[in-house]
DNA sequence: TAAAAATAGTTACTTAGGTAACTATTTTCG
DNA sequence: CGAAAATAGTTACCTAAGTAACTATTTTTA
């Protein structure tokens, strides 16, 4: 272990505020915030999800998604679903943000490009991969 | 740049995430959060600051550090002074601190090593030092 | 089949950080 | 010197995520 672990930690959160603040700024003109693009942004992918199915594709709890969504909806960018379980509730993509998607998406792009010119592809590559390593570990421990 | 840079972002807050939830479990037994014992440390380190330089340290804006130092003050854990310039206020460990740090620190470490044991010497130090660069660069950016 | 357990989502309240607007000092400069 | 600008810190209000306790369904199981 390296001497000093407070170092990488406090690094790895000022990072990720420092991410958040950029992504947020680049929503602003969108009236949308980080929050609410990840959900957007993981709707485009898949589809039709349920509530429970966002959670676990963002990593996040019940009430923190549950907040993003009715605000979402409050905007009508999505659109909620009951089936046959009642229980479940079902969320896509309305027209009004499928259409918007492609603007939204320009922003965050463009925002994210600019927080890693001049930080080398592989040095990106690199850093992607050790992540991903250290939370497939921690996560493993978890369960 | 990647084509995906949304899965390294979403990465890094992730782990920001997980790392924030173990420390904080880590303090729970002392009545203390993660955000509290980043401020006790850099205090035990650097010995008597003022807020502004507590800011720079932690990288952090002065609202958020206010709140933090009158939860501090509260649990008798620092003292605060006023030199020459009235606006300044200098921040110290009480003794009370000094004397349960050494438990926090144990508490603290602990879980880190936790989070870090499965995860290579060798990766954590590469992980540290892209993080610092990648700060760096867009810090850069900034100014 | 009826009671108990599990599941999906919500509500209330918490930590943590951010910006904007404010007060109170200190420094600059016309 | 005195007004204007800069600095340190606070207050009010915002986003974002967490836990605990709750409701409403569905599934298990005795």
């Amino acid at each position: 272990m390296l001497n000093n672990t407070h170092t990488l930690f406090h690094g790895i959160h000022q990072l990720s505020r420092e991410l958040s603040k950029q992504v947020n700024e680049a929503l602003e003109p969108f009236g949308l915030y980080s929050a609410q693009w990840a959900v957007l942004y993981v709707l485009k992918e898949k589809g039709t999800l349920t509530q429970k199915e966002l959670c676990h594709y963002l990593a996040v709890e019940a009430p923190p998604m549950t907040r993003t969504i009715q605000r979402l909806l409050k905007q009508e960018y999505i659109e909620q679903q009951t089936g046959q379980d009642k229980r479940k509730k079902y969320i896509h993509l309305s027209t009004k943000a499928l259409k918007e998607f492609p603007n939204w998406e320009l922003a965050v792009n463009k925002a994210n490009q600019a927080l890693l010119t001049s930080f080398p592809d592989n040095s990106q590559e690199e850093l992607q991969n050790l992540i991903t390593e250290w939370l497939r570990t921690i996560k493993q421990k978890e369960q």
